[in-house]
RNA sequence: GCGCCUGUAGCUCAGCUGGAUAGAGCAACUGCCUUCUAAGCAGUGGGUCAGGAGUUCGAAUCUCUUCAGGCGCGCCA
């Protein structure tokens, strides 16, 4: 009905003088034509006329009013009244306004799916956490907002592709091997490398693989005795040394920790509802010894398209176009690429395989890194614009009313597992989401397993359980599978119209979370219907009502239902039946 | 110093492509379970939307500025 609201208010301006085409097009970028929040003001509403009052020197009340007028007497609409400012508050015929109901009833679980995004080629990365050990809570905000932005673009129609770029290349690798060589390591020497791994997972991974593979590496005294005090020149020493005298022993351990811990990390996000596509592994773009690998080609280009250049034995990128503040290494004067350059690389990959929309979910401590990758992008000699980053910023834990501490060098944390355990995935979920990506969150642990009416995730869950509830008892009492149809005109029943006109909004608002990349729009959307429908099913008791309206009533809950189902299934959370 | 984010009720937060009296929950107080799940509902009180200036018919929302907090500024990854 807005489409329809919308073609007749720029029918009507269009008559205006003074009006012409390009005008018009400004104007219905500008105006918004919207559902209600509050029925008082009808059901559809549009700020049209003071946008074009405004522009035009026009009075906005009388000119809504004239387009009250016009609007009214086509007889599309029950009632078409100017108000407040200069607004256009529309009543929709009954049918009309029921309509919503008939239309969930037909399209069931893809109700709020649209075509926003028809066939766009969209990539998501996210978590891409280097693995060097299990996911932490910090982990799951970004596993939680990837996953979810990934089904909301895909319920707009996107075809969407989620990625975990594997870092399995470069320095922690090394100190990861380091670490479980040296644990294996410990109690004869009784030394352990001070910036090593340090959890029990390192303690694990050594006491697999002795159990495997029998392979025995002495570590020569005068070596450990003359190591230097600084941490970071200590580990890369013993990596020199471990790597020069064990190099089959080094390459053991390195491939069998690597796997394990990914395989690891697999489990933990599949407990957590989240399945990736792709795995793309860092060491796959090659090594700058192979001309051929992306990371060289990749290199190269920029050199050709003068954006690289060589300074003080090094090579550099001239990010500086890009508002970057400095020119950054891509080869170091060792001959080593930098972290940068394999990014570099990965992102060359990524347009070449060609997204249109290409998604990456960074913490938000990565935010002075964009820039250079911008810069990288259009460096290579395409467009910026189809990277967009977002941030994710750092989740507070709190347990038992203080912090929890989280170090992951110290390899003390609270794992993402241990929350899964603790509060189940799909709380975990919904608390994740409960915030604005970018913005701080303080997540509290008692409070996603309290049964307090602050606990929004139970008090969502908890409508769709009384409703489902609701609906066996009413099946039992008709004995009758299916809700049959009925003339939706008819029904004169109005203690429902507040739940169906929140229940209008539900497709508006997938739209928006897909278009802003907001999932707690959801969230607080699922949080409003569920109050409108507690406090109904407070007042009315449904199954002692007229048997006319009783069929009507719960086709409404049911529509209810399906929307929280939908929204849920929006975030990866499954609906409860029961609590 | 530079860059990004944030500042809304006592607390935790919505609302931000400008729109109608600024909304929830918690906490405080008062009611509602012999009937579909009380993990629920109804009500009362609570605000200089950090401060200031600007843009305009209209600003929590946009611009500038001050203050306060968080994060980032490696030939680390």
């Amino acid at each position: 009905m807005i489409e329809i609201l919308n073609a007749e208010i720029l029918g009507f301006l269009s008559n205006l003088e003074d009006v012409d085409e390009e005008y018009l097009k400004i104007i219905d970028k500008k105006s918004t034509t919207s559902i209600t929040d509050d029925l008082k003001n009808g059901h559809l509403t549009s700020n049209i006329c003071m946008i074009v009052a405004s522009q035009l020197k026009l009075n906005p009340k009388k000119l809504s009013s004239d387009l009250a007028n016009k609007l009214d007497s086509l007889g599309i609409f029950k009632k078409v009244e100017s108000a407040g400012p200069g607004f256009i508050n529309v009543t929709l015929k009954r049918e009309d306004f029921l309509s919503t109901l008939r239309i969930i009833n037909q399209q069931k679980e893809k109700f709020g799916e649209s075509i926003l995004n028809s066939n766009q080629k969209v990539q998501i990365e996210f978590v891409s956490a280097n693995p060097t050990g299990p996911l932490h809570v910090g982990h799951g905000r970004g596993a939680a907002y990837g996953d979810a932005l990934a089904r909301i673009l895909s319920a707009t129609g996107s075809n969407v592709e989620k990625e975990y770029y594997v870092n399995d290349a470069g320095r922690q690798i090394d100190i990861l091997t380091a670490s479980v060589i040296m644990k294996m390591h410990e109690s004869d020497n009784s030394f352990f490398p001070q910036n090593a791994y340090k959890g029990k997972y390192i303690e694990d991974l050594g006491k697999k693989i002795e159990e495997k593979d029998n392979f025995n590496l002495i570590i020569d005294k005068s070596i450990l005795d003359n190591l230097p005090k600084d941490p970071e020149k200590e580990i890369d020493e013993i990596i020199s040394y471990l790597k020069n005298h064990y190099q089959a022993n080094w390459k053991t351990v390195k491939d069998f920790s690597l796997k394990s811990i990914i395989k690891d990390i697999k489990n933990d996000l599949r407990n957590f509802n989240v399945e990736f596509n792709n795995w793309f592994y860092e060491s796959s773009l090659g090594s700058l010894d192979d001309s051929k690998s992306e990371i060289s080609v990749s290199i190269n280009r920029l050199e050709e398209n003068k954006q690289a250049y060589k300074k003080d034995g090094a090579i550099w990128l001239n990010t500086e176009d890009s508002g970057d503040d400095k020119h950054r290494v891509l080869v170091r004067d060792d001959g080593r690429a930098t972290y940068f350059a394999s990014d570099v690389a990965y992102h060359k990959n990524k347009i070449d395989r060609g997204f249109d929309e290409i998604i990456n979910i960074w913490g938000a401590d990565h935010h002075g890194y964009i820039k250079r990758i911008e810069s990288s992008i259009e460096g290579l000699g395409s467009k910026k614009e189809k990277l967009i980053v977002k941030l994710v910023q750092f989740a507070n834990l709190y347990k038992d009313g203080s912090k929890v501490k989280m170090s992951t060098r110290s390899g003390e944390f609270y794992s993402l597992n241990d929350l899964i355990e603790d509060i189940g995935s799909d709380a975990a979920r919904f608390y994740y989401l409960s915030k604005q990506a970018d913005q701080h969150l303080d997540f509290d642990i008692d409070l996603a397993k309290s049964d307090s009416k602050e606990n929004i995730f139970y008090y969502i869950q908890y409508a769709h359980a009384r409703i489902f509830s609701l609906e066996e008892k009413y099946k039992g009492l008709k004995s009758s599978k299916n809700i049959k149809k009925f003339n939706l005109s008819n029904i004169d029943y109005i203690k429902c119209d507040k739940l169906i006109h929140e229940i209008s909004k539900y497709p508006g608002i997938v739209i928006k979370s897909a278009l802003t990349y907001q999932p707690h729009l959801i969230i607080f959307y699922l949080r409003d219907l569920s109050q409108i429908f507690h406090s109904y099913y407070n007042d009315n008791h449904i199954l002692s009502e007229e048997k006319d309206n009783q069929e009507f009533i719960i086709n409404c809950m049911s529509s209810v239902r399906q929307i929280i189902s939908n929204g849920l299934n929006l975030l990866g959370i499954t609906p409860m039946q029961k609590m």
